[in-house]
DNA sequence: CTGAAAGCGCTTACAG
DNA sequence: CTGAAAGCGCTTACAG
């Protein structure tokens, strides 16, 4: 039962070697003769003996463990995003330590303390906000920081997110394109970049051709907010022909009240939403929507993320990508219209 | 640029004490005079010192963190199970380390090796099925594995599960006091306990009513699959007039192909999941399942878990919570049934 | 209460 | 290529 930890000692002593030997055969970069390497794995198989990660941690100074924090999990895009960061990771030989938490900026920033104090060699925040102080800190400890989808404005940290602004405007133009001329949109909440820029993008639009938007509310990025401001569209006198919802996790709410309702979406009111989950794809919802290339962020994440940690004079990048707009059946799509 | 770590021997220099003084006043049962740990304070304070985990690891054999390992993700169940299960974790001191795998035994069984290398304190294994010999060398190095919703027969690991029988034949009774005669299964993994155990608990309350299944096909946990079945079920020569399926992520497959079919659930055939997840409550699915208590199970998970860490004489427990049918549109209601 | 010292399990110059 | 030794940042008996 007591923890029968086995130590490169113990394999040294068995294998004739010293310790030190015994730590080489299992440095990658290190020496040895090809005779030790031998004694050293048979001894340490027949002892089940494996390094110690902490205790390299310690001398080496990594720990080749990453912090992600992590809100919205309730969100499918987040989940997906955690899976493919986690085997992007794995593949590079780094870990996660997860961090959950609600969304609010202190909650945000005391997590990242937690996570410092476990050394790790980066952080990946997704879908959260950071207190400039904490970014500094971070700094400060030689700990890269990359925002995942949040373009936040802290030059210490870089930041990878899908074009949000021009997202907002491709949507826009779709709907105005399809003939819609009563176009509300339900923002994504507007304490974050993400929100902020897709509903810029969708003025922009508006804008440019002459039209006023119905009514632009904030969705807040919550099931129950989004519903309720769906509700809201829905009671006023004049109902929209179009609503541009600011994350696919809101579209299902504002879909299911409309259905409430009695109406059918794509024929009696066109519903776009943002990200393309998995679950927008399935009949029930069959949601048109702006996609988020999650499999390049992933990559431009990691990609960040090592090269800072390999090169700590590496200064920080935003990345922005593009996404293209997936046609399903929750909106009109507009005569001839391709891409 | 340089990570500044700052040490407890530079705290203590400041300070004018010892590092052991230092340490003390950051270690929660020692004990230190009002002054110096004032003075401790203040000079840490000031260099923003906070106590190296990994070191405080390293000398106390605890590392203050549990291994996680997880697969379908895809599922809403874990998303969400991994949400309140890290914060139930953080509550009492612990970090998650996250592993995502595939789901084959292998797969998991490299994953457990990489994760003992990070001496983890425990190991929830939720959704996946481990080795024996894997069980027994966490066994052997003294961590504590706890299988979540999933039932293995592994006499050293402990399980949380739901009473998965026991709801297999809760969801039968309920389809056939419903009037329904032409019942099929979809069941959910049978290399897995929960899809063997509610497979049989259906056939149990069949049997007991002297009924056969229509048809009892294997769904695989997979949204493909379970989609393929449907469909297999909708082309034959009989059409079954309800479905039970093994959980509710396949049931959404079952719904929207039905519908595709221009069926209606629960007016044309009654289907039943297994779970609850939130997705199960929104309008587009409103679906009939039975409840998985993930909060209890949640709070056994950890309570069983952190018992064995803090006792490592403490035998496995084996723990089942039963969970309640939620009664939805996707299935008819049979007349005066309770509860 | 407090400090000096040993030790957790490794990696990494340093000699040989 | 190989071993003895120092050291990573802590905790924890051990004396005082």
């Amino acid at each position: 039962m007591g923890g029968v930890k086995v130590t490169s000692a113990e394999v040294a002593a068995r294998a004739g070697v010293s310790q030190s030997a015994v730590s080489r055969v299992f440095t990658p970069g290190a020496s040895a003769s090809r005779k030790t390497i031998e004694k050293v794995r048979r001894a340490a198989e027949e002892l089940g003996y494996r390094p110690n990660v902490l205790a390299r941690a310690m001398v080496s100074g990594r720990s080749r463990i990453i912090g992600l924090v992590v809100a919205y999990l309730e969100n499918q895009f987040y989940p997906v995003a955690l899976e493919r960061l986690s085997l992007a990771l794995q593949d590079r030989g780094y870990r996660i330590l997860i961090f959950t938490t609600p969304n609010s900026t202190d909650g945000v920033d005391a997590v990242m303390e937690d996570l410092m104090d476990y050394q790790v060699d980066g952080i990946v925040a997704a879908s959260v906000s950071l207190g400039s102080d904490l970014a500094a800190r971070a700094q400060a400890a030689g700990v890269p920081v990359v925002l995942f989808n949040r373009g936040q404005d802290l030059p210490s940290c870089s930041a990878v997110t899908s074009a949000n602004r021009a997202g907002g405007r491709k949507v826009a133009e779709f709907l105005i394109a399809g003939g819609h001329r009563r176009i509300a949109h339900i923002a994504g909440w507007q304490g974050s970049s993400t929100g902020q820029d897709r509903q810029a993008g969708f003025l922009d639009a508006m804008d440019a051709a002459g039209l006023a938007p119905l009514a632009v509310m904030d969705g807040m990025y919550s099931r129950e907010a989004a519903m309720g401001c769906a509700r809201e569209l829905l009671d006023a006198n004049v109902c929209p022909d179009a609503i541009f919802v600011g994350n696919d996790h809101m579209a299902f709410a504002v879909i299911d009240a409309l259905r409430a309702a009695g109406l059918v979406p794509g024929r009696d009111i066109s519903v776009v939403g943002y990200d393309d989950v998995p679950l927008a794809a399935w009949g029930a919802y069959d949601l048109t929507t702006l996609r988020q290339p999650l499999n390049r962020m992933i990559a431009a994440t990691v990609d960040t993320l090592l090269d800072q940690i390999d090169d700590p004079d590496r200064a920080p990048q935003r990345i922005e990508i593009d996404g293209p707009l997936i046609l399903r059946g929750s909106a009109r799509v507009p005569e001839g219209w391709t891409s």
